[in-house]
DNA sequence: TTGTACGCGTTATCAA
DNA sequence: TTGATAACGCGTACAA
């Protein structure tokens, strides 16, 4: 069943066929809905590929997902694939390893799939100076700021890591806890968690709480299981904290594991703090204290910024959602 | 750059150049050298919309997840996707409503993306039974099992969910609990649900065990608000029950929650045991009790069943996968 | 308002 | 071993 079938079957030619289907105008009322007729009687359905190799790109948006073990992109995803099942785009959504490049792979799933426009989850400062010239189409970086980097085509949406984890490190030294330990994300692999690093640091400094970047603090990838092992790290390291700052729920969810698993009891012995404010954080016991980000409206302004810029070509735009400090059982005051 | 262009910078044709990109016989070596370092030259890549166009069919597998609350569907995915990376094929994701229909979604796909092949995660019978046979491409119900369904170019790889229910309640009857309260799926949207429901029924049956399929059964959505909410009611009807199952780790997770907040404590007061095996759930305090479904073994012969009916057109085959109870932290003997 | 005809980049057939 | 050329199904310029 081809629009030529569809031309045969209603008297018409391809051509009006054709702007039925797409909606242009210049067509008879009788012939729209005739046409319609067909097409539904038939079960019709335009071919994507002749019309994308027509066209010269796909009608597809395309999403880059680093790391598939952060609870927090999976619901990202969600939010954003639940945004996008609106508009009718299909999405196509490629994991990737936390550590790998995201904008090489973005580069060459750009050439092969020809999409409309790109997120990307996660991303390192670093491979965007060095690659995203490669890169053509419209694009919005999520969960991290690229306003610095001056592309015309990279938009990006985040929180303000650097102030949200140094609120973070305030409010747990206003509970009164003066022993922290830290743990991040890789500095060196991920923005986020030299962003949120550096916002301790800050708050710590300011607050002339004593830190030791090497003792105190554990860069390490953003699972429960990294989280655990970190924490059980820094306890052989005996520096007695009182309160933990994990960077990331998943993270500290396996921290709250750990701590358990050495007797430690939360929030009695110890304070901990996540990252994130996923919506299991809030069904755990304790509840989570967490930083919870704004990732549905993320979601929403990252679509929205790229659709626009797809669709009407609007410029690139930096947008930071709000966070919120949620402190709830996971932390005490001493 | 298409291979016109390579068959000019060449000074051969576009069929010798065709030939050398997709490995075909028949072509000096001497060319097959000049083409392929032209190739590498102009960092030339196939544009997949005309080879698809040609072939009648996209290159591309596409996986239809019905519900997205459900981390279990969300950890399914992922270890789907990682198996696909390794040879290449794109995967193209939908996910759609737990309680849409997810077979007219993939004939509607099907249509639009002519995929090779199609996982489909979660499914109903009846569903099934009424459309399937729209789809010609081969397809695999992963989730539930579709042996009882009888078409060529179907296959499964399930969890037995009425065993795996039905172990479940007897290791909570075993542990000498009579008061057993139950929160499943919906049991005429799912068919996990009604499977596992069955399962809980027969071991009441088996061991005596005074059941109230009104009152002591629920039957929602694979959320964490569904399963507070659902113990939440249980809770208000009375019915002192000093176990839980959950068929969903999800469901558990909210329902301890739901206990807690009500001032009943797990395991003390009453044990919980929930199903899938969730990562996340070994990182608990305490450690919930579960059944572990195989979810990697799940995806790995998913996309070994797809694959092979796809390259080698082997029948399809409806596998079970095994399952492992794990009685953990969140559960006690009385 | 409508239809004809061309071309998008590939693969595959056929003849050379 | 090669190359010319006809499809594949669609959108669209141009003509009617």
């Amino acid at each position: 069943m081809t629009i030529k079938d569809l031309a045969k079957k209603t008297g018409y030619g391809v051509a009006t066929v054709s702007r039925v289907l797409n909606n242009h105008p210049n067509v008879s009322e009788k012939a729209r809905k005739a046409i319609l007729k067909a097409v539904e009687e038939s079960g019709f359905e335009l071919n994507d590929n002749a019309k994308q190799l027509k066209q010269q790109r796909s009608n597809s948006l395309l999403a880059v997902v680093k790391g598939t073990s952060n609870e927090m992109f999976g619901s990202l995803v969600e939010y954003i694939q639940s945004e996008i099942a609106k508009t009718g785009y299909p999405l196509l959504v490629d994991y990737i390893d936390e550590d790998d490049n995201e904008v090489l792979r973005a580069v060459r799933l750009c050439r092969e799939k020809k999409p409309l426009g790109i997120f990307i989850l996660g991303g390192n400062m670093e491979h965007f100076e060095k690659d995203f010239d490669k890169i053509e189409v419209p694009c919005v970086l999520v969960s991290s700021d690229a306003s610095k980097l001056d592309f015309k085509n990279l938009s990006s949406v985040s929180t303000d890591d650097r102030l949200a984890a140094k609120c973070a490190m305030d409010s747990l030294i206003e509970l009164g806890h003066k022993r922290i330990a830290i743990i991040g994300g890789d500095r060196n692999t991920s923005d986020t968690g030299r962003l949120r690093f550096e916002g301790c640091l800050a708050s710590c400094l300011e607050h002339g709480i004593d830190f030791d970047k090497d003792m105190d603090y554990l860069g390490v990838r953003f699972s429960y299981q990294d989280g655990y092992d970190a924490t059980c790290r820094l306890l052989e390291n005996k520096r007695n904290f009182t309160a933990l700052f994990a960077s990331a729920d998943v993270m500290a969810i396996g921290a709250i594991r750990a701590l358990n698993d050495n007797g430690l009891r939360v929030p009695e012995d110890v304070s901990v703090l996540g990252f994130d404010g996923l919506v299991l954080s809030s069904f755990l016991v304790p509840k989570l204290s967490t930083v919870e980000q704004s990732v549905k409206k993320m979601a929403v302004q990252s679509v929205k910024i790229l659709l626009g810029s797809v669709e009407n070509g609007e410029s690139a735009k930096h947008e930071t959602v709000p966070f919120v400090l949620r402190l709830r059982e996971s932390t005490r005051k001493i």
